[in-house]
DNA sequence: TTGTAATACCTTTTAGTTCGAGGTATACTC
DNA sequence: GAGTATACCTCGAACTAAAAGGTATTACAA
């Protein structure tokens, strides 16, 4: 693949998890129910993108990994890195040009 | 692939191509144009997306095709079925939904 | 104490999409 | 008659994400 049009299909999991790490440091598990909840029930993703998608962020540098023991098990906390910050940057602009010309599609109501 | 969330990253191209034909019947070669046109030159989609999602939704019953001499060209014009209309009805709001959840996401200050 | 649910991590397989590139042919313009 | 625009189409590569399966620990009931 290679997109003219910047992610606005895939990369939608992405957005997400560069978003809310953006707020605070957060665990895997914590984020497929984060996801959940912050998207108003809208969106599921499952373990299966959630736990892949850190990988790829992490070996990409947007995204810091630190193990933390917690009551005998082991947390993966992940942060955002300065370069995530700008990922998210990047990301939320191309999603609210994809959003704005789909809706504007949506809504201008007919003609030429 | 299954959809516990309904085609969010996908599908995009299939609801402007119903949305458009709900307006008026076109073509092929209009429609890729058109895309780019009312999407604010935000979304491209290509002969080589437009085509077999064209086709694809003739097959499945939301758009009737027609064979229509132009000049010596022939065009094949696309009209939207019952089935289509009901389709566009059903990804639309899928779209909005899943727009509202990122939107929500994106949009929360902070914290929980 | 046994078993079941919840937490927490992870990978693999499968299915699906979109994209660019390529291919054909006609018409129009210079 | 050469090049560009119109108009149709297909194929192969690249990428996603989804579901399902796998491991291990902790907590809680029965």
């Amino acid at each position: 693949m290679a997109q003219t049009n910047p992610p606005f299909m895939s990369g939608v999991p992405e957005l997400l998890l560069l978003r809310l790490l953006d707020q605070r440091e957060m665990y895997g598990y914590e984020l497929v129910r984060s996801v959940r909840k912050v998207t108003g029930e809208a969106i599921s993703l499952g373990e299966g993108v959630i736990y892949p998608a850190l990988h790829s962020l992490e070996r990409n540098g947007a995204l810091k990994a630190r193990r933390k023991p917690v009551g005998g098990r082991t947390r993966v906390y992940y942060a955002l890195t300065a370069k995530g910050r700008q990922r998210l940057d990047k990301l939320r602009n191309d999603w609210r040009r994809i959003q704005g010309g789909i809706t504007n599609a949506l809504e201008v109501p007919s003609h030429a």
